[in-house]
RNA sequence: GGCCCGUUCGUCUAGGGGUUAGGACAUCAGAUUUUCAUUCUGGUAACAGGGGUUCGAUUCCCCUACGGGCUACCA
């Protein structure tokens, strides 16, 4: 069996995707384009009432920002479109239709209440686990307990219904997972799952299985919560005859809270101040706000990286990798199979990684564009020599104009705390002193600024380490920050001078003892 | 509860019958720097527990504990 590799992301569009979402995306493409394979988007849009409008549109986008390309799917079409399942509605109801004439599937009839009356009744027979299954179907209403001309007369009569697989009694049920290996599971621990629903759309069970068959996956990777009713699925290939084509199947293993247990979700991110969406999502519903990585200054490329090292490795020491380093290298072998603490430090890291390796050129242009934004007033500065100061300092790409801020809004005040460990009357001096020194220099370049300013302090006895601080203080307004000579070389002679003035009228030169 | 999956430093993980159990993030200390940051050097830190199998188990098997997932006419 050597057919091209196929594989697809399956999302349902309920809600901004999830940052496990991606990643299972991620796995997907890697997979795909390493044996020069094809990934699909088909959107699982089966459950109308749970339709959230613009998810869609959400999924795509954040593909595309994280750097997935997708071959075939609802945005670019394909061989086998439509890829909504909502359009391809009429696709599913033969397949369940042979499966009930093979007698592997049934009519049901029976009412939410006639369901809820029968659960209650296994729970007060102290039944282990209620479900609808081999022996609980012959008391319910359905075409294998009424006579056929009654099903009949319903089924005419347009009686609401579904369709259940007929699960068989007593079947071992093996499956070879590319992660686990074999998962044996028992049918009697399968309930009789509804495949079409009665308002004529198959659940996932049934869509899944038919479109992966139809769209010839070769490979499903999804996520570990599908595991339990991946035997189904089995099953349903078998009953479809399409054993010899299933797809092989990989199980992701899930994405945790940091803090432990369970799942990862929103609200570890609100709590956390950290995002787990991709993009910035605003539920219309109800108004909720998402925050999403990109948003909030991380680059796709961190974040690919970061998810690609979340649950596989590629056995190197190796850790940043460009997306054609990761499809280069990646195989589903090296998945691990514990659950991954989503870490936001690693995440940090990987973000200033990535960060700096941009160029200065493009980072000015992003600090210009920033500027622009705050309509904060930006002269003739070099944003290169600007950007390439503080560089290393920052984590976020959105941050660049909070570091570089002082350059183009002088100092009008100063935090007390600061002027008590840092000013002194001393220090006063001598910058009234590096001031006049710094008028008469001509060549005002960082190296001939730190010997003006060594010859001013040591010429009345002071420490450089005693001035420096207080310069700083008096010219940025903040006691930390990149290298001082530079600063002023960006400045210049003239905007350096008004500042020290400012900062020599404004700040109180009474030193507390 | 039932079924399924899992368990190596705080976190992501490498490893694998005999290793000083390796790396990265975080953390701590030192060095460099005019400060913070960066960078460099070094340190702390892990095989869940109990039984087997074996000359030897962290590695293989079983049990327990713990964690997670599923248990809908949701995906």
């Amino acid at each position: 069996m050597n057919r091209e590799v196929r594989v697809r992301f399956a999302p349902s569009p309920t809600g901004p995707l999830h940052i496990g979402g991606v990643r299972t995306a991620l796995y997907n493409y890697l997979f795909a384009k390493k044996h020069g394979g094809k990934m699909l988007l088909r959107i699982e849009d089966t459950d109308q009432k749970r339709f959230v409008p613009g998810a869609e549109e959400y999924i795509s986008e954040a593909l595309e920002w994280i750097g997935i390309k997708i071959d075939e799917g609802t945005q670019i079409g394909g061989p086998h479109a439509p890829y909504r399942q909502s359009e391809r509605k009429h696709i599913y109801r033969q397949y369940a239709e042979k499966l009930i004439a093979d007698g592997n599937a049934y009519y049901a009839f029976d009412t939410d209440q006639e369901l809820e009356e029968m659960r209650k009744r296994l729970e007060a027979a102290k039944v282990v686990a209620p479900s609808y299954n081999s022996i609980t179907r012959m008391q319910m209403k359905n075409s294998l307990t009424l006579p056929d001309d009654e099903v009949k007369r319903k089924l005419a009569a347009g009686e609401p219904y579904v369709i259940r697989l007929k699960v068989p009694r007593k079947e071992e049920i093996r499956l070879h997972d590319l992660v686990r290996g074999w998962v044996m599971v028992h049918s009697s621990s399968i309930d009789d799952k509804v495949l079409m629903k009665s308002d004529g759309m198959p659940t996932y069970h049934l869509a899944n299985v038919v479109d992966d068959h139809l769209m010839q996956i070769t490979h499903v990777i999804r996520g570990e919560e599908w595991l339990p009713s991946a035997p189904l699925h089995v099953l349903l290939y078998k009953f479809l005859g399409w054993e010899e084509s299933m797809p092989q199947f990989a199980h992701l293993p899930l994405l945790l809270k940091p803090d432990g247990n369970g799942k990862l979700s929103k609200r570890d991110a609100d709590a956390g101040g950290f995002p787990v969406f991709p993009l910035d999502w605003k539920d219309p519903q109800t108004g909720e706000i998402y925050m999403g990585f990109r948003e909030q200054g991380y680059l796709p490329e961190a974040i690919t990286n970061f998810l690609a090292l979340l649950g596989w490795n590629p056995g190197t020491e190796q850790e940043l990798f460009t997306m054609d380093e990761l499809i280069e290298n990646f195989s589903i072998e090296r998945i691990s199979k514990a659950g991954a603490k989503f870490d936001i430090n690693k995440a940090k890291w990987f973000n200033q990684q990535y960060l700096r390796k941009i160029p200065d050129t493009e980072l000015a242009q992003t600090l210009k564009k920033q500027l622009e934004e705050k309509k904060i007033p930006h002269s003739s500065y070099n944003m290169e020599k600007i950007v390439s100061l503080i560089k290393e300092r920052i984590v976020f790409h959105s941050d660049v104009w909070k570091e570089a801020l002082f350059f183009f809004i002088a100092p009008q005040q100063f935090d007390p705390e600061s002027v008590r460990t840092k000013w002194s009357s001393e220090a006063a001096n001598i910058i009234a002193e590096f001031k006049k020194a710094l008028n008469n220099l001509t060549d005002i370049k960082a190296e001939n600024i730190k010997t003006i300013l060594h010859q001013t302090a040591e010429s009345s006895g002071l420490k450089i380490g005693k001035v420096l601080p207080a310069l700083r203080l008096a010219i940025t307004g903040a006691i930390a920050g990149p290298d001082l000579m530079a600063i002023i070389e960006i400045l210049g002679k003239d905007e350096t001078i008004a500042r020290i003035n400012y900062a020599l009228q404004n700040i109180n030169h009474k030193i507390p003892t």
